[in-house]
DNA sequence: TGAAACATGAACAAAGGTTGGACAAGCCTC
DNA sequence: GAGGCTTGTCCAACCTTTGTTCATGTTTCA
């Protein structure tokens, strides 16, 4: 009880799968600034305490929200954390983008009603109402979509209380799984790895992706938001994919985008397609294009693209 | 303590049969980290006293869970107590369903196994059973929250790989929701407040919360992730609620999150009960106490809590 | 006494780490 | 827009860690 209790030490590749650095940045973090200084072992191999990775965690996320970090390295503790509730406020919010479409049915308007009531019993009803009457295109490409754009941009502006931002945006991901039986694919499907990469936060186009996925007869991996292109490369490989979707929102560190894309077709197989859209897509067009990723800048396109090459395929060798 | 009470002693190969362990490797342990130093014989034969292979069976609990000797072995016995309880928190929670139904321990070791397949249709298909098969109460307390704490334990570790886990945690959330019709509730129901305060972006917990309340009879307006004091205190007051509840997990910056329950519970009106509960919630004792909140340790004194007042409330004046 | 079990030091291979240097892309300054 | 700084990535050569194997000698016990 009363002894000393040292807390365990970590190797390199465990604080790299904690922080998500990898652990060449680590070193060099270390080195060129001095970010953490772990004990090393008598063969020269670093250990990191429990207390290194708290701070290593804290600069990722402060160098996430696009300081850099040669700025932010000599802070202490108690500083980062201070810019990183800054930072977390700061960025939540959706995008705004794509030219408002002036043609807003009944449920849109219910819809956002209901949200800015704080009501989400109604509008989960509205919701659910137009999933059934609609067919599942229009309900997502002409409700989900320009709602989910619209509590974006006045969530942006300041017009929408964060509460009532969370409260849709629950209720509109319990509305969607509602509307999905990922289970349902075909003996024969095809299959499709679905996320946003490394540093985007907001999961719900990929979403609304999964749910066209779903009901073109794929079979779908959701893995929701921020995860790094090796990870989703493993991912693809796990699961056979035929195809990996991306939802690209957050405009900000377009560079880290770039390259995690770039690595990320470099790591699949040709045969595996890669898909991109969102409202953060286009600020990649010429990435897309050197890569040969396709980019889908609609449902319905995404849609199409599915269908095209839905479960044409042979069966997968086994 | 020369003649007292020797206990009996043992060879190599009982200590190589109990332990796992090969005779070779016992062997190398000792020389080359002193991992235990067992008695001698007049010939030099070692003889491995209870206490040894009680030290030694640790150290096997906690390399298996993927620990390197050189950094354990230095470690106390207490701290390797605790390792080997937190690495192995949902085995115990396998085996302590003796208690009942032997079904509740392979619903959550086939759930593991496909998560670590990366196979999401198993994963589901397995959770959609254990929701149906057990009484909800026994599906929530001892297969999705040992399975959650199980998977949180093993990435903190870097033995899941972070697709692994995205994917699991997707599905879960699925399932969840699926478990879940918030619009259920009887018209007299009294209504709940789900989140998780500033800075806490795992919502998981909540998500069993909610779930839970939902099926003890409560309405429920579920937030999702990191919302503000102010916030929350909004969201309480638009929903009408007569109770909030948090689910705090990650221990870092103990500091603020504590800020941010004292403000909350300012700003929210007397009649308002706040309740808080999750791994984290230990840590702020003090501060719960101290400014009257519940501190609810598992789902099932959560559970209780709301069944004891239930929809018991008058109609609440519009 | 002789077979089985054990001790010891040395060696090995595979996995994982370390280092320094190089490099490219983005950014800033002049 | 040339040059310099910042920052993440990559590489090659080398070192550590760790489980295993081998050769050789010693102890134990039926």
């Amino acid at each position: 009880m009363s002894e000393t209790m040292q807390s365990p030490l970590h190797s390199v590749r465990v604080v790299a799968r904690r922080t998500g650095l990898t652990p060449d940045l680590l070193r060099a973090w270390e080195k060129r600034y001095r970010v953490v200084q772990p004990v090393r072992s008598a063969g020269g191999q670093r250990n990191y305490s429990d207390a290194d990775i708290e701070r290593l965690q804290l600069l990722v996320k402060v160098t996430a929200a696009g300081r850099s970090i040669g700025q932010v390295a000599p802070l202490g503790n108690a500083e980062l954390r201070e810019l990183a509730a800054g930072d977390q406020s700061a960025h939540d919010s959706l995008d705004a983008t794509e030219s408002g479409n002036p043609a807003v049915g009944r449920y849109l308007n219910d819809a956002l009603g209901a949200a800015e009531h704080f009501d989400s019993n109604l509008l989960e009803s509205t919701l659910r109402a137009a999933a059934l009457q609609l067919p599942s295109d229009q309900a997502l490409d002409q409700v989900f979509g320009p709602l989910l754009l619209e509590i974006g941009a006045r969530w942006e502006q300041g017009r929408f209380p964060p509460a009532n931002g969370h409260l849709a945006t629950a209720t509109i991901r319990r509305v969607l799984t509602w509307m999905t039986d990922f289970r349902a694919a075909p003996e024969n499907a095809r299959t499709i790895v679905i996320g946003t990469p490394a540093m985007q936060l907001h999961d719900l186009g990929a979403m609304l992706a999964a749910t066209v996925a779903a009901s073109s007869g794929w079979r779908v991996a959701f893995l929701g938001a921020s995860l790094p292109a090796d990870e989703l490369a493993r991912a693809a490989r796990m699961a056979h994919a035929d195809a990996v979707a991306l939802s690209i929102i957050d405009p900000s560190d377009p560079a880290h985008v770039g390259r995690e894309l770039g690595q990320l077709r470099s790591e699949l197989p040709r045969s595996v397609a890669l898909l991109v859209g969102g409202a953060g897509a286009a600020a990649h067009a010429d990435v897309l294009e050197q890569i040969g990723a396709h980019r889908l800048d609609s449902l319905a396109a995404l849609r199409s693209w599915l269908m095209t090459r839905g479960q044409g395929g042979e069966p997968r060798p086994e």
